[in-house]
DNA sequence: CCTATATTTCTATAATTATCGAATCATGAA
DNA sequence: TTCATGATTCGATAATTATAGAAATATAGG
């Protein structure tokens, strides 16, 4: 049973698909989906896409800010994991509404 | 029974995720979506969005380069309409290929 | 052709964003 | 405390993006 949430404001949305829209930074959040839960340190993710490390620290930043990743400390390294719910929201979001305002067509179907 | 789709390029998705990262285009997309395969012409979109024609030139030209909305000559209009596939298709984007590097969890599942 | 309407192109400008090295801060270990 | 490691902040710079007015283009109608 899907759950009723509460939908982002434009700004909200605009800011986490801003997030994404960075070559860079999509490469960051889909090694971090395909980590799963336990995620990744900013070193590793360094690693794995070749950047400097205050660069991914300035990327990491501001996928936390969008609320699409969440960091903790694990002693001296930052494990960062990417939020799951988060980014099944924002793809819904993409279609919500479809058709709403639509003269003649059945409401809330998705149009092809 | 869903069909595969090949899975865009870290360039491509980026590309339309940043099309998408912005208020006034996010605005855009949704006055598109809510109007349905009939789609809206520019003058409608500037009137509900407030801005400028050339803005919204600008604004709608980047949403179909990404791919996302169509534009057909109508009379002296030219109609917009969002393209439902293509924003599945970036929607489902988001969490593909989740947990394929995960160590210990179950493969494919959506982690949460 | 002439006029009106709808959109685009051109141009300029303001604002934001991406990048990285150097210095700094935080943590854990010897 | 001293050292090593991992991450962040700072500062500078290059590049991109958003905005809109004015001029140009396209279409329809008389």
């Amino acid at each position: 049973m899907k759950q009723s949430i509460p939908p982002p404001s434009t700004e909200i949305a605009a800011a986490a698909f801003a997030a994404l829209g960075s070559e860079a930074r999509l490469a960051v959040l889909h090694a971090l989906v395909r980590a799963g839960p336990e995620g990744l340190a900013i070193g590793d993710l360094g690693a794995r896409c070749g950047v400097a490390g205050s660069t991914l620290t300035f990327h990491v930043k501001i996928l936390a800010q969008a609320g699409l990743v969440r960091r903790v400390r694990d002693g001296r390294r930052i494990l960062c994991a990417a939020d799951a719910d988060a980014l099944r929201r924002l793809g819904d979001y993409l279609l919500a509404g479809c058709c709403a305002d639509a003269p003649s067509a059945e409401k809330d179907a998705v149009h092809g």
